[in-house]
DNA sequence: TTGATTTGACCTAA
DNA sequence: TTAGGTCAAATCAA
Protein backbone atom coordinates (compact mmCIF):
# COMPACT_ATOMS: atom_id res chain seq x y z
CA UNK A 1 0.00 0.00 0.00
CA UNK A 2 2.18 2.63 1.78
CA UNK A 3 5.35 0.90 1.12
CA UNK A 4 4.36 -0.07 -2.54
CA UNK A 5 4.24 3.96 -3.45
CA UNK A 6 7.12 4.82 -1.55
CA UNK A 7 9.34 1.40 -3.28
CA UNK A 8 8.20 3.50 -6.45
CA UNK A 9 9.21 6.80 -5.40
CA UNK A 10 12.59 5.39 -4.48
CA UNK A 11 12.79 3.45 -7.42
CA UNK A 12 12.40 6.58 -9.25
CA UNK A 13 15.01 8.60 -7.42
CA UNK A 14 17.17 5.67 -7.58
CA UNK A 15 16.76 5.82 -11.15
CA UNK A 16 17.05 9.12 -11.48
CA UNK A 17 20.47 9.14 -9.89
CA UNK A 18 22.09 6.41 -12.10
CA UNK A 19 20.94 8.61 -15.16
CA UNK A 20 22.30 11.41 -14.17
CA UNK A 21 25.10 9.54 -13.21
CA UNK A 22 25.11 8.62 -16.67
CA UNK A 23 24.72 11.62 -18.61
CA UNK A 24 27.26 12.95 -16.29
CA UNK A 25 29.59 10.26 -17.00
CA UNK A 26 28.88 11.25 -21.14
CA UNK A 27 29.87 14.47 -20.58
CA UNK A 28 33.06 13.68 -19.24
CA UNK A 29 33.72 11.32 -22.05
CA UNK A 30 33.03 13.95 -24.52
CA UNK A 31 35.62 16.22 -22.79
CA UNK A 32 37.89 13.28 -22.43
CA UNK A 33 37.79 13.09 -26.30
CA UNK A 34 38.25 16.39 -26.87
CA UNK A 35 41.05 16.46 -24.93
CA UNK A 36 42.25 13.75 -26.32
CA UNK A 37 41.66 13.89 -30.08
CA UNK A 38 44.72 15.60 -30.00
CA UNK A 39 46.67 12.66 -28.99
CA UNK A 40 44.93 9.50 -30.13
CA UNK A 41 47.86 6.57 -29.09
CA UNK A 42 47.52 5.80 -25.59
CA UNK A 43 50.74 6.06 -24.71
CA UNK A 44 51.46 9.77 -24.77
CA UNK A 45 49.85 11.87 -21.90
CA UNK A 46 47.10 13.47 -22.55
CA UNK A 47 47.60 17.16 -22.78
CA UNK A 48 44.91 18.55 -20.23
CA UNK A 49 44.80 22.11 -19.85
CA UNK A 50 43.91 23.07 -16.24
CA UNK A 51 40.75 24.30 -16.72
CA UNK A 52 39.32 21.08 -18.61
CA UNK A 53 40.71 19.06 -16.00
CA UNK A 54 38.59 21.02 -13.49
CA UNK A 55 35.39 20.12 -15.42
CA UNK A 56 36.69 16.93 -15.96
CA UNK A 57 37.10 16.05 -12.10
CA UNK A 58 34.25 18.21 -11.40
CA UNK A 59 32.47 15.87 -13.39
CA UNK A 60 34.08 12.99 -12.19
CA UNK A 61 32.88 14.57 -8.28
CA UNK A 62 29.62 14.62 -9.56
CA UNK A 63 29.15 11.35 -11.22
CA UNK A 64 30.86 9.78 -8.04
CA UNK A 65 27.91 11.73 -6.21
CA UNK A 66 25.32 10.55 -7.77
CA UNK A 67 25.98 7.03 -8.08
CA UNK A 68 26.79 7.54 -4.10
CA UNK A 69 23.76 8.66 -3.54
CA UNK A 70 21.78 5.58 -5.74
CA UNK A 71 23.68 3.38 -3.43
CA UNK A 72 22.43 4.84 -0.34
CA UNK A 73 19.35 4.33 -1.41
CA UNK A 74 19.83 0.67 -2.15
CA UNK A 75 21.32 0.17 0.37
CA UNK A 76 19.14 1.88 3.11
CA UNK A 77 16.15 0.99 1.38
CA UNK A 78 17.71 -2.38 0.59
CA UNK A 79 14.05 -3.50 1.45
CA UNK A 80 13.05 -2.18 -1.48
CA UNK A 81 14.77 -4.68 -3.59
CA UNK A 82 15.41 -6.82 -1.08
CA UNK A 83 12.68 -9.65 -1.80
CA UNK A 84 12.21 -9.11 -5.01
CA UNK A 85 14.84 -9.94 -7.95
CA UNK A 86 16.92 -7.16 -8.85
CA UNK A 87 16.33 -5.69 -11.71
CA UNK A 88 17.94 -6.23 -14.45
CA UNK A 89 18.98 -2.89 -14.97
CA UNK A 90 19.15 -1.12 -11.60
CA UNK A 91 19.89 -3.85 -9.57
CA UNK A 92 23.11 -5.01 -11.90
CA UNK A 93 24.54 -1.46 -11.21
CA UNK A 94 23.35 -1.48 -7.63
CA UNK A 95 25.30 -4.78 -7.21
CA UNK A 96 28.70 -4.11 -8.99
CA UNK A 97 28.45 -0.70 -7.61
CA UNK A 98 28.43 -1.82 -4.37
CA UNK A 99 29.34 0.60 -1.60
CA UNK A 100 32.80 1.16 -1.65
CA UNK A 101 33.07 1.66 -5.30
CA UNK A 102 33.09 5.33 -4.02
CA UNK A 103 33.87 4.89 -0.90
CA UNK A 104 37.15 2.27 -1.86
CA UNK A 105 36.67 -0.38 0.06
CA UNK A 106 36.30 -3.10 -2.50
CA UNK A 107 37.70 -5.57 0.15
CA UNK A 108 36.42 -9.32 0.88
CA UNK A 109 36.36 -9.39 4.27
CA UNK A 110 33.41 -7.04 4.62
CA UNK A 111 32.35 -7.82 1.06
CA UNK A 112 30.07 -5.35 0.54
CA UNK A 113 28.41 -7.12 -1.66
CA UNK A 114 24.99 -6.54 -2.44
CA UNK A 115 24.58 -3.96 0.45
CA UNK A 116 24.36 -6.57 2.66
CA UNK A 117 21.36 -8.07 3.92
CA UNK A 118 22.59 -7.36 7.13
CA UNK A 119 23.65 -4.00 6.50
CA UNK A 120 20.56 -2.67 6.21
CA UNK A 121 19.11 -3.36 9.24
CA UNK A 122 21.74 -1.59 11.28
CA UNK A 123 23.12 0.62 8.33
CA UNK A 124 24.59 3.14 10.47
CA UNK A 125 27.18 0.88 12.08
CA UNK A 126 30.12 0.28 10.42
CA UNK A 127 34.04 -0.46 10.88
CA UNK A 128 35.80 2.80 9.88
CA UNK A 129 33.40 3.33 6.66
CA UNK A 130 34.64 6.72 6.31
CA UNK A 131 38.12 5.55 5.63
CA UNK A 132 38.16 4.64 1.44
CA UNK A 133 39.79 1.62 0.59
CA UNK A 134 40.67 -0.67 -1.94
CA UNK A 135 42.05 -4.11 -2.51
CA UNK A 136 44.07 -5.48 -5.71
CA UNK A 137 45.72 -9.04 -5.62
CA UNK A 138 48.79 -9.47 -6.72
CA UNK A 139 50.10 -13.13 -7.90
CA UNK A 140 53.66 -13.82 -8.13
CA UNK A 141 54.89 -16.89 -10.79
CA UNK A 142 56.01 -19.40 -8.36
CA UNK A 143 59.74 -19.96 -9.63
CA UNK A 144 60.46 -16.44 -10.97
CA UNK A 145 62.22 -14.50 -8.36
CA UNK A 146 61.33 -11.12 -7.78
CA UNK A 147 63.41 -8.33 -7.09
CA UNK A 148 64.33 -5.09 -6.90
CA UNK A 149 63.08 -1.98 -6.43
CA UNK A 150 59.65 -2.92 -5.30
CA UNK A 151 58.41 -0.93 -3.41
CA UNK A 152 55.31 1.32 -3.98
CA UNK A 153 57.17 4.48 -3.15
CA UNK A 154 55.72 4.65 0.04
CA UNK A 155 57.52 3.25 3.95
CA UNK A 156 55.61 0.61 5.58
CA UNK A 157 55.50 -0.32 8.63
CA UNK A 158 53.80 -3.28 10.10
CA UNK A 159 52.14 -2.85 13.54
CA UNK A 160 50.66 -5.80 13.52
CA UNK A 161 49.91 -9.49 12.52
CA UNK A 162 46.27 -11.44 13.15
CA UNK A 163 45.01 -14.83 12.22
CA UNK A 164 42.06 -14.33 10.22
CA UNK A 165 38.80 -16.66 10.97
CA UNK A 166 38.70 -19.32 8.22
CA UNK A 167 41.93 -17.60 6.57
CA UNK A 168 44.73 -19.97 6.38
CA UNK A 169 47.53 -17.22 6.72
CA UNK A 170 47.37 -14.62 9.11
CA UNK A 171 46.88 -10.62 7.78
CA UNK A 172 49.29 -8.36 8.18
CA UNK A 173 48.58 -4.78 9.33
CA UNK A 174 50.80 -2.43 7.72
CA UNK A 175 50.61 1.69 8.03
CA UNK A 176 52.43 4.56 6.97
CA UNK A 177 56.02 5.10 8.12
CA UNK A 178 55.49 8.41 8.28
CA UNK A 179 52.11 8.43 10.56
CA UNK A 180 53.49 9.74 13.68
CA UNK A 181 55.71 12.56 11.99
CA UNK A 182 53.26 13.77 9.82
CA UNK A 183 50.03 11.89 10.66
CA UNK A 184 49.77 10.08 7.46
CA UNK A 185 46.93 7.75 8.02
CA UNK A 186 47.30 5.76 5.00
CA UNK A 187 47.53 1.51 5.83
CA UNK A 188 47.41 -1.38 3.84
CA UNK A 189 46.72 -5.41 5.03
CA UNK A 190 48.18 -8.03 3.16
CA UNK A 191 46.86 -11.53 3.28
CA UNK A 192 47.69 -14.48 1.35
CA UNK A 193 45.19 -16.48 -0.63
CA UNK A 194 44.09 -19.60 1.04
CA UNK A 195 43.31 -20.98 -2.44
CA UNK A 196 46.68 -19.89 -4.37
CA UNK A 197 49.14 -18.76 -1.99
CA UNK A 198 51.00 -16.92 -4.74
CA UNK A 199 48.38 -14.57 -4.45
CA UNK A 200 48.47 -12.04 -2.27
CA UNK A 201 45.59 -10.03 -1.36
CA UNK A 202 46.88 -5.90 -0.44
CA UNK A 203 44.05 -4.32 0.47
CA UNK A 204 44.92 -0.02 1.23
CA UNK A 205 43.07 2.13 3.44
CA UNK A 206 43.00 5.59 3.07
CA UNK A 207 45.58 7.86 1.32
CA UNK A 208 48.81 8.96 2.09
CA UNK A 209 48.99 12.79 3.35
CA UNK A 210 52.73 12.26 3.64
CA UNK A 211 55.27 14.93 1.97
CA UNK A 212 57.56 12.58 1.95
CA UNK A 213 54.93 9.58 0.34
CA UNK A 214 54.66 11.77 -2.71
CA UNK A 215 58.68 12.35 -3.09
CA UNK A 216 59.39 8.69 -2.42
CA UNK A 217 57.40 8.41 -6.10
CA UNK A 218 60.12 9.94 -7.96
CA UNK A 219 63.24 9.23 -5.65
CA UNK A 220 63.64 6.07 -3.91
CA UNK A 221 62.18 5.69 -0.73
CA UNK A 222 64.05 5.64 2.47
CA UNK A 223 65.60 3.11 3.12
CA UNK A 224 62.81 0.49 5.56
CA UNK A 225 63.82 -2.65 5.29
CA UNK A 226 60.87 -4.81 6.19
CA UNK A 227 61.17 -8.47 8.15
CA UNK A 228 58.67 -10.04 6.91
CA UNK A 229 56.38 -13.28 8.43
CA UNK A 230 56.92 -16.01 5.72
CA UNK A 231 52.82 -16.61 5.72
CA UNK A 232 52.01 -13.10 5.38
CA UNK A 233 54.76 -13.10 3.19
CA UNK A 234 54.54 -9.53 2.27
CA UNK A 235 56.68 -6.50 3.19
CA UNK A 236 56.83 -3.48 1.74
CA UNK A 237 60.56 -2.45 0.48
CA UNK A 238 63.64 -4.26 -0.15
CA UNK A 239 66.30 -3.15 0.91
CA UNK A 240 67.27 0.16 -0.94
CA UNK A 241 70.15 -0.67 -2.95
CA UNK A 242 67.57 -1.33 -5.72
CA UNK A 243 66.46 2.31 -7.34
CA UNK A 244 63.00 1.59 -8.33
CA UNK A 245 62.84 3.75 -10.75
CA UNK A 246 64.79 1.64 -13.28
CA UNK A 247 63.22 -1.86 -12.39
CA UNK A 248 59.90 -1.03 -13.77
CA UNK A 249 60.16 -2.96 -17.15
CA UNK A 250 56.60 -4.52 -17.69
CA UNK A 251 58.09 -6.76 -20.15
CA UNK A 252 59.58 -8.35 -16.89
CA UNK A 253 56.81 -11.12 -16.10
CA UNK A 254 54.40 -9.54 -13.48
CA UNK A 255 51.63 -10.93 -12.86
CA UNK A 256 49.21 -8.95 -10.79
CA UNK A 257 45.73 -8.28 -10.76
CA UNK A 258 42.86 -6.94 -8.91
CA UNK A 259 39.82 -7.87 -8.55
CA UNK A 260 36.43 -8.07 -6.78
CA UNK A 261 37.27 -10.21 -3.54
CA UNK A 262 34.36 -9.69 -2.41
CA UNK A 263 32.72 -11.67 -5.36
CA UNK A 264 35.17 -13.47 -6.84
CA UNK A 265 34.95 -12.16 -9.91
CA UNK A 266 38.30 -11.38 -11.44
CA UNK A 267 37.25 -8.83 -13.68
CA UNK A 268 40.08 -7.90 -16.00
CA UNK A 269 40.25 -4.60 -16.85
CA UNK A 270 36.54 -4.00 -17.91
CA UNK A 271 36.13 -1.39 -20.71
CA UNK A 272 35.70 1.60 -18.27
CA UNK A 273 35.61 3.92 -21.18
CA UNK A 274 36.31 7.67 -20.89
CA UNK A 275 37.64 8.52 -24.34
CA UNK A 276 39.22 7.60 -27.24
CA UNK A 277 42.33 6.77 -25.70
CA UNK A 278 40.71 5.04 -22.37
CA UNK A 279 40.57 1.91 -22.09
CA UNK A 280 41.15 3.02 -18.76
CA UNK A 281 43.19 0.72 -18.06
CA UNK A 282 45.77 1.48 -16.13
CA UNK A 283 46.75 4.45 -14.42
CA UNK A 284 46.19 6.07 -12.74
CA UNK A 285 44.65 6.25 -9.17
CA UNK A 286 47.07 4.09 -7.63
CA UNK A 287 49.60 6.29 -8.14
CA UNK A 288 51.27 6.95 -5.22
CA UNK A 289 50.71 10.53 -5.23
CA UNK A 290 53.69 12.42 -6.47
CA UNK A 291 51.72 15.24 -5.11
CA UNK A 292 49.68 13.96 -2.41
CA UNK A 293 46.53 15.80 -2.56
CA UNK A 294 45.42 15.68 0.92
CA UNK A 295 42.57 17.76 0.90
CA UNK A 296 41.02 15.40 -1.47
CA UNK A 297 39.07 12.49 -0.38
CA UNK A 298 41.11 9.39 -1.58
CA UNK A 299 39.15 8.65 -4.29
CA UNK A 300 39.20 11.48 -5.92
CA UNK A 301 42.63 12.20 -4.79
CA UNK A 302 44.41 9.39 -6.52
CA UNK A 303 41.69 9.64 -9.18
CA UNK A 304 42.83 13.26 -10.34
CA UNK A 305 46.58 12.62 -9.99
CA UNK A 306 47.63 10.98 -12.53
CA UNK A 307 45.67 12.25 -15.38
CA UNK A 308 46.07 15.34 -14.34
CA UNK A 309 48.56 16.60 -12.45
CA UNK A 310 51.56 17.75 -14.67
CA UNK A 311 53.94 17.75 -12.52
CA UNK A 312 53.97 14.06 -12.67
CA UNK A 313 54.24 14.59 -16.39
CA UNK A 314 57.94 13.76 -16.24
CA UNK A 315 59.46 11.03 -18.02
CA UNK A 316 58.04 8.79 -15.98
CA UNK A 317 54.64 9.50 -15.69
CA UNK A 318 52.92 7.44 -18.27
CA UNK A 319 49.85 8.81 -18.22
CA UNK A 320 46.96 7.18 -19.10
CA UNK A 321 43.10 8.79 -19.50
CA UNK A 322 41.77 8.07 -15.75
CA UNK A 323 40.72 5.23 -14.54
CA UNK A 324 37.74 4.69 -12.48
CA UNK A 325 39.37 3.69 -9.59
CA UNK A 326 42.70 3.48 -7.90
CA UNK A 327 43.45 0.26 -7.56
CA UNK A 328 42.89 -0.46 -11.13
CA UNK A 329 44.95 2.54 -12.77
CA UNK A 330 48.31 2.75 -12.84
CA UNK A 331 50.58 4.87 -14.86
CA UNK A 332 53.84 2.85 -15.83
CA UNK A 333 55.98 3.16 -13.65
CA UNK A 334 53.58 4.20 -11.01
CA UNK A 335 51.84 1.12 -12.24
CA UNK A 336 54.68 -0.94 -11.93
CA UNK A 337 55.95 0.70 -8.57
CA UNK A 338 52.46 -0.17 -7.25
CA UNK A 339 52.60 -3.60 -7.34
CA UNK A 340 56.10 -3.45 -7.04
CA UNK A 341 55.28 -2.83 -3.49
CA UNK A 342 53.47 -5.99 -3.51
CA UNK A 343 55.20 -8.00 -5.16
CA UNK A 344 57.97 -6.53 -3.34
CA UNK A 345 56.53 -7.93 -0.21
CA UNK A 346 55.77 -10.98 -1.74
CA UNK A 347 58.92 -11.15 -2.68
CA UNK A 348 60.32 -10.22 0.35
CA UNK A 349 58.59 -12.99 1.85
CA UNK A 350 60.79 -14.81 0.45
CA UNK A 351 63.11 -12.95 1.88
CA UNK A 352 66.27 -14.29 0.56
CA UNK A 353 65.41 -14.68 -2.90
CA UNK A 354 68.10 -12.25 -4.58
CA UNK A 355 66.23 -10.80 -7.44
CA UNK A 356 67.61 -8.79 -10.40
CA UNK A 357 66.79 -5.69 -10.70
CA UNK A 358 64.72 -6.83 -13.64
CA UNK A 359 61.67 -7.86 -11.69
CA UNK A 360 61.18 -11.68 -12.69
CA UNK A 361 57.78 -10.77 -12.35
CA UNK A 362 54.69 -11.81 -14.61
CA UNK A 363 52.99 -8.50 -15.60
CA UNK A 364 50.43 -9.06 -17.70
CA UNK A 365 51.03 -5.85 -19.37
CA UNK A 366 50.85 -5.64 -23.13
CA UNK A 367 53.91 -3.54 -23.60
CA UNK A 368 55.77 -0.70 -22.78
CA UNK A 369 53.24 1.57 -24.23
CA UNK A 370 50.67 -0.51 -24.21
CA UNK A 371 49.70 -2.38 -21.16
CA UNK A 372 46.68 -4.56 -20.00
CA UNK A 373 46.90 -5.40 -17.10
CA UNK A 374 44.63 -8.10 -15.77
CA UNK A 375 44.20 -5.31 -13.01
CA UNK A 376 40.60 -4.93 -12.37
CA UNK A 377 38.72 -2.68 -10.75
CA UNK A 378 37.50 -3.88 -7.89
CA UNK A 379 34.42 -2.36 -6.97
CA UNK A 380 32.83 -0.78 -10.29
CA UNK A 381 33.56 -2.61 -13.18
CA UNK A 382 30.65 -1.74 -14.47
CA UNK A 383 30.26 1.70 -13.72
CA UNK A 384 29.22 3.01 -16.67
C1' DT B 1 71.44 3.59 19.26
C1' DT B 2 67.78 3.73 16.40
C1' DG B 3 64.21 1.93 13.96
C1' DA B 4 61.50 -2.09 12.53
C1' DT B 5 59.14 -6.48 13.72
C1' DT B 6 56.78 -9.62 16.79
C1' DT B 7 53.09 -10.74 19.54
C1' DG B 8 49.80 -10.77 23.27
C1' DA B 9 46.41 -7.68 25.07
C1' DC B 10 42.99 -4.49 24.37
C1' DC B 11 39.27 -1.99 21.88
C1' DT B 12 35.22 -1.92 19.30
C1' DA B 13 32.15 -2.75 15.30
C1' DA B 14 28.97 -6.04 14.06
C1' DT C 1 29.98 -12.42 22.14
C1' DT C 2 33.07 -12.68 18.45
C1' DA C 3 36.50 -11.40 15.39
C1' DG C 4 38.92 -7.71 13.04
C1' DG C 5 41.91 -4.00 13.92
C1' DT C 6 45.21 -1.48 16.80
C1' DC C 7 48.34 -0.69 20.61
C1' DA C 8 52.52 -1.13 22.86
C1' DA C 9 56.16 -3.63 25.31
C1' DA C 10 59.66 -6.77 24.18
C1' DT C 11 62.81 -8.17 20.92
C1' DC C 12 65.67 -8.06 16.91
C1' DA C 13 68.68 -6.19 13.43
C1' DA C 14 71.56 -2.87 11.10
Amino acid sequence: METSGRDWEQKTNLINELTEGMELAKQLQMHLNVTTTSSPPPSPPPPPSSSSNETRELLVLRILNSYDKALSMLKWNGSVFGDQPQPSGVGAIGRSESPRSFSGSPHSDDSDLEFKAHDHKNGSKKRKSAVPRWTKQVQICPGTGLEGPLDDGFSWRKYGQKDILGAKYPRGYYRCTHRNVQGCLATKQVQRSDEDPTVFEITYRGRHTCTSAAASHLAPPPSSPEKQDPNTALNIQLPQHHHHQHSLDFQTGLRAMTERLDTGNRLSVPSFYFGPTSHVEAEGSYTRSVHSAPDRNDFMGNFSLSFMSPATSGTNNFSVPPPSEMTSTFGRNQAFQGLESELTEIVSGGKSATLSPTVGLDFQFGGADQFEPTFSFDDNPEFF
